[in-house]
DNA sequence: TTTAGCAGTTGAAGAGAAAGAGTGCTAAAT
DNA sequence: ATTTAGCACTCTTTCTCTTCAACTGCTAAA
């Protein structure tokens, strides 16, 4: 009793059909729907094997195999990460990606959605994020006679505003000379360029300075740029999230603010997607379901991360080679921008 | 047979006890939950009036009266808009709104998060938006030879972005220079004023402030700001929601783009809250829930919209009282950044 | 106009019973 | 040693039937 070459088949059979159907996969249906030139007898032994080795599992005793985590990993190790994407969706994600809107964001959001209906579930796609942003411009804007508003433009356009507290009262006119003088001195800087090179400054600059240091040191610290997320009501129409308590869970987690930080806190492979199957996961309310997230950018200078977010039982192939596709044209387009 | 003092109350009654327990409600109930001097039988009569005139239905033949849409919107107009909210929860929304955070965006998904759980049903908030937008700098970065980033920084901190094709070759340097000319031209004016105002201008300059016009005419012409929405976990876990398909419809709504502008296309009775329950929605998918919607701002400058959506059964006093006193502040708000 | 009393309705919950799907096991065949 | 046919057994699903409890509607009296 040693696993061979059927008994691979049969499981990656049992898999396959069941990311197709969500139905326990019975010892008749393998045989008749892959032309297994076995009887469903023999097939039967054959899952009672895999299910002694932890690769299935039965739902009752008298029913079809069900893949569990074990399988899945398996399987996805099996694809590997270079799967061909059949051209027709190679052509729609391009297409999609060259319809560039004006705004990151809408863009974003746009190629988030689109994604999520090609393997109709739930994508995060989160902004580029720069390892160390630099200053390209900044504003400050009088709000009241104690108090202004500093607008901080970052390269990639990024924006950030911070009130500031000032000692005394000042003029728009005279915060807008305190601006342009500032930007001559550290437009392109990182936050330590502009805490080291202090020199020459009034005490009010210098404070100035500092916040605007401490904006962009902010900005450094934050793990992933902004996430858009979409195709919530595709991973809710999957038929295991139907009637369940469960949805509210995996709602909650989602609303919050700390769930991609715990999905993606682990390293990514260089190059590769990273695949959390079930278990896996870190976060207890996603327990069932599957993570497949790829980074996109240019390695230590910035970079995203596109996600697929999907039952346990999803197209690993098709999200795979979905999120390989994509990420190669989103780290073009920032290599472009840098 | 005509409505008379007892009857007002017996609906009353019967809206409020369904609003918190959100089951049919028997006459049995109504007698001993509120001190009416009457047998059931008598409150019996009287919800057969009230089921004739159309203020409640049953479920089937034996069961307790269930409120209306008629009888929901008899509710509201008793309440009016001036509803004291509790001064807790006054308390709170203050302290939530003083603590402003720096970032518009976050402090505006904070308050909406904040508000969904006051009145546990789902909150949309959109950004202020300004009727005629006005610029307030802008910059040009190089990102290839023929090719310009325009970045526009709108009054309020709005930033927009904008590639712009350019007929020749131009340096970061030279691109600097038009940028703070422009700008000094430029800055407080409209779209419209931009457009008027090209004299002295060469083609090229010409071009790109064609192009700002258009991006700030683009903003104008939105109806809305950004909305941030939150609390769709607690929307759906109200009891009505549980087990139903309707939900993923909801969904599918709730994460298209024009739900929010087919809801609040009518206008906005001045300084009220806006209601709209359950048939009166002209979005089908929304039909059986409500929405209560108040605008913010200062009228024909700038201003936003705050909305809670539920189930018709809501707490419709905590949600207008609630509205009314975040609006307030916000208007106060956003007259102080105008 | 209000009330007590009672018959009548309806849905919800539970208990069988029957059907269907699919396996496990055994003994024979290859 | 593997494979297979056959059959008993298990477990879920679905239906029906019954019972129960929650209410109302109606009637006749207060």
């Amino acid at each position: 009793m040693a696993i061979n070459e059927r008994r691979e088949t049969v499981l990656r059979v049992i898999i396959e059909d069941y990311i197709i159907r969500a139905v326990p996969v019975a010892s008749n249906a393998i045989v008749e729907r892959h032309g297994l030139n076995v009887s469903p007898a023999t097939i039967r032994n054959d899952t009672a094997y895999l299910e002694q080795e932890g690769y299935v599992i039965r739902p009752h005793h008298s029913a079809g195999s069900v893949p569990t985590d074990k399988a899945y990993r398996y399987y996805v190790e099996l694809l590997g990460q270079d799967i061909e994407l059949p051209y027709v969706e190679r052509y729609l994600i391009h297409r999609v990606f060259q319809e560039a809107e004006e705004e990151l964001e809408q863009w974003l959001k746009t190629l988030a959605a689109f994604l999520a209906r090609l393997v109709h579930n739930l994508v995060v796609i989160t902004s580029p994020k720069a390892v160390r942003c630099r200053l390209k411009h900044l504003d400050l804007v009088a709000l009241q006679d104690f108090m202004a508003l500093l607008v901080v433009v970052l390269y990639e356009a990024k924006v950030r505003r911070q009130v500031l507290p000032l000692s005394r009262k000042v003029s728009q006119d005279e915060l807008t000379k305190l601006a342009n003088k500032l930007t001559s001195i550290y437009s392109g800087m990182t936050s330590s360029e502009i805490l080291a090179d202090k020199e020459d400054l009034s005490s009010e600059e210098r404070q100035i300075s500092e916040c605007l240091a401490e904006v962009i040191a902010a900005e450094d610290r934050l793990e992933h740029g902004e996430p858009y997320v979409e195709g919530l009501r595709l991973l809710l129409s999957q038929p295991e999230m139907t009637n369940s308590p469960r949805i509210l869970t995996i709602l909650e987690v989602l609303e919050g603010d700390d769930w991609l930080r715990s999905m993606l806190g682990q390293e990514f492979s260089k190059g590769g997607v990273k695949i959390v199957i079930g278990e896996e996961n870190p976060e207890p309310a996603l327990k069932d379901l599957s993570l497949i997230a790829s980074q996109y950018g240019v390695p230590d200078k910035a970079s995203g991360i596109v996600g697929v977010i999907g039952p346990k039982r999803m197209d690993y192939a098709k999200a795979i080679s979905s999120l390989n596709c994509l990420t190669a044209l989103l780290s073009s387009s920032v290599a472009e921008y840098i």
